[in-house]
DNA sequence: CTTGTTTTGAGGCACGTGCGTCATTATTGA
DNA sequence: TCAATAATGACGCACGTGCCTCAAAACAAG
């Protein structure tokens, strides 16, 4: 017979069994209950290994009527890229409904910590059960986030990171986000040699930073012939914005390449697009917003560095899910791709 | 309040009431037993939809002790994909273990549809829920498929399509597949004109012939300055493919890229890299693998089309769930991406 | 020994659904 | 109108776990 028989799953009343207790004592073991004796505590443990027991989560949750309530705490700009977060969310909801997870978005301004920290010290335990926090480090917000866990809600940084919370967050490797651009670039680039155009809203946020660094990076070591010009920074003011983009083309005749740091592309991209350039100026962007994948379409941008928003909101839930359940949840399916988006396959 | 007070699920009490019948007519109605007046299904309806009545799965299964129990139908090549996806499946299953799913593999002679349609023939409903197969397409399998299903067993082409069933396959347009390489090729090759070699272990099979039409499309309207030659078959010999390469890089002194249209990467590549060509040409393979993850490090590979093995074993899992479970299974996630991999974001 | 305390067992209800049985009511046909 | 049939209700058990109460047993200290 090639097909195995499906193991039937121990319960807790074979727990009892094998151990010799009776099943409230399982209980008061699994759920760390006060008032067992260490030597039956053992045995228990025991025969859970021997068995090989887990619980049985839908029962558990049935039977406490769990259900998770997680609040995403997101920037309040009228970005494409965030548009598409909140769209995302709405969408895991539904997947994740049966497992009775419902999901809010609450906008915080970015700007304020003291602000994102008087709202997270608002939330309880019984309104919210995990928070997904996309805000730029500060203190205040750091040690916002130790108080929630302190108050038994889990939270998880979002996208931006923080540093204090290394391996436990949801989002991409930017400096390797930043490499991959440069790669592409120089690539598409060829054996021209020339100057890159670095445009950013502003180098403020870590993760422009941690782009920039590894697009330097890649440019220097595996490509001598180009030079990565310092950055240009819109401030969010286009007037600001043609400025110095008009300026920077002025001063380098030679720009072969256009990398576009900043989530929100669509500004410095209408503005690149305005002014004519050579088509054969390289140009590269992050984020697949319907601007940046329209670009796309028509060859306005060659390439789209990306990171996929469904993928990145369901991994954070499952991960605040985990964190409520005292699970591990599995590595390979939480790591966060680079997608490096061209025509064809957007 | 920012957040919303998460709203309790009606249950079929709450449904009863409602519709102003008994627990065991809504019960009736929601599992489609007979015996119930259409005036009465009508009005329980109704209510479903007035209450937003969702049943909850996991109190379902509990009470019905259901369980999944999974078969991929897989070749038995030693390829490093397969051995890939095999090792995802393994992973997949302790991911889904909490949804009482469970897997097996079963090995098919990709080549003996007789045996293929044989083994499909002798599953039962009692051991098994759903297959995911991944086969050439033939008239004997297409027609063992479609009695699985008459026999109450979901199934799910996997990887290899089938024309018959469309939209209800897990993995990627191979088409558009093809076109990515070619885009990516051509780019990478820049401005230099001249031949792509395009080797294949055999054009027989469809996913072959559909990223070769692809690649060709990409090519003749974009690249008019690349010319891609006729497909190298190596037909898994090693010695006729040495030949072959060898020979064809002889006679397209001009030869500017090469393309490995098959999952298996690893013979042409070693042959090419043998030979000692000209690192500047562009060399783009399918699947990620540790070969070819290796060679892009080291750069002897410019770039891999992949499709996220663990994506494809879980969305198929979820199918499979959806199609047993009478749901309908939500697009975004379960669309696979045709992901490009370059040395910065393996 | 007794007394007091800690540890354990027995049992029950709950969660939401599936699936029985049996009795009761509504509807139909003759 | 009466019997036959169809439709519905009332009720109970099951699934695996959490959580509660109360009593029984084991243990410690005096």
């Amino acid at each position: 017979m090639p097909i195995q028989k499906f193991m039937i799953r121990p319960t807790t009343k074979d727990l009892a069994k094998a151990a010799g207790v009776s099943r409230a004592t399982v209980d008061r073991v699994l759920n760390g209950r006060e008032g067992v004796k260490q030597k039956t505590v053992d045995r228990v443990q025991q025969a859970i290994k021997d068995l090989g027991f887990v619980r049985n989560l839908q029962a558990a949750n049935l039977a406490k009527s769990q259900s998770y309530r997680f609040v995403f705490a997101l920037p309040q700009s009228g970005d494409q890229f965030l548009e598409q977060i909140v769209h995302h969310i709405d969408e895991a909801e539904k997947i994740f409904s049966s497992d009775n997870v419902s999901c809010d978005v609450h906008h915080i301004d970015e700007n304020d910590p003291h602000s994102i920290s008087d709202f997270l010290d608002t939330l309880e335990q019984n309104d919210v059960t995990g928070v997904a926090i996309m805000s730029p480090e500060t203190p205040q917000v750091r040690d916002a986030i130790a108080r929630l866990q302190d108050r038994g809600i889990a939270a998880l940084p979002f996208i931006s990171n923080q540093t204090m919370m290394d391996a436990d967050w949801v989002g991409i490797d930017n400096r390797a986000a930043g490499a991959t651009a440069a790669l592409l670039l120089g690539q598409f680039v060829g054996q021209r040699s020339g100057s890159i155009m670095v445009i950013s809203e502003s180098m403020q946020s870590r993760d422009s930073l941690e782009r920039r660094l590894g697009f330097d990076d890649e440019i220097n070591l595996n490509f001598p012939h180009l030079r990565a010009l310092p950055s240009l920074e819109t401030y969010g003011n286009d007037v600001r914005a043609e400025e110095i983009i008009a300026a920077s083309l002025n001063s380098n005749p030679d720009t072969v390449g256009i990398y576009v740091v900043t989530t929100e592309a669509r500004t410095p991209l209408t503005i690149v697009e305005a002014l004519e350039i050579d088509p054969m100026i390289i140009k590269i962007a992050h984020e697949r917003t319907p601007f940046t994948v329209n670009a796309l379409r028509k060859k306005a941008l060659n390439g789209i560095i990306a990171q996929d928003a469904g993928h990145l909101v369901r991994s954070a839930i499952r991960r605040l899910k985990g964190k409520v359940d005292k699970r591990q949840t599995l590595g390979s399916q939480e790591n966060i791709r680079i997608d490096i988006l061209l025509r064809t396959n957007v």
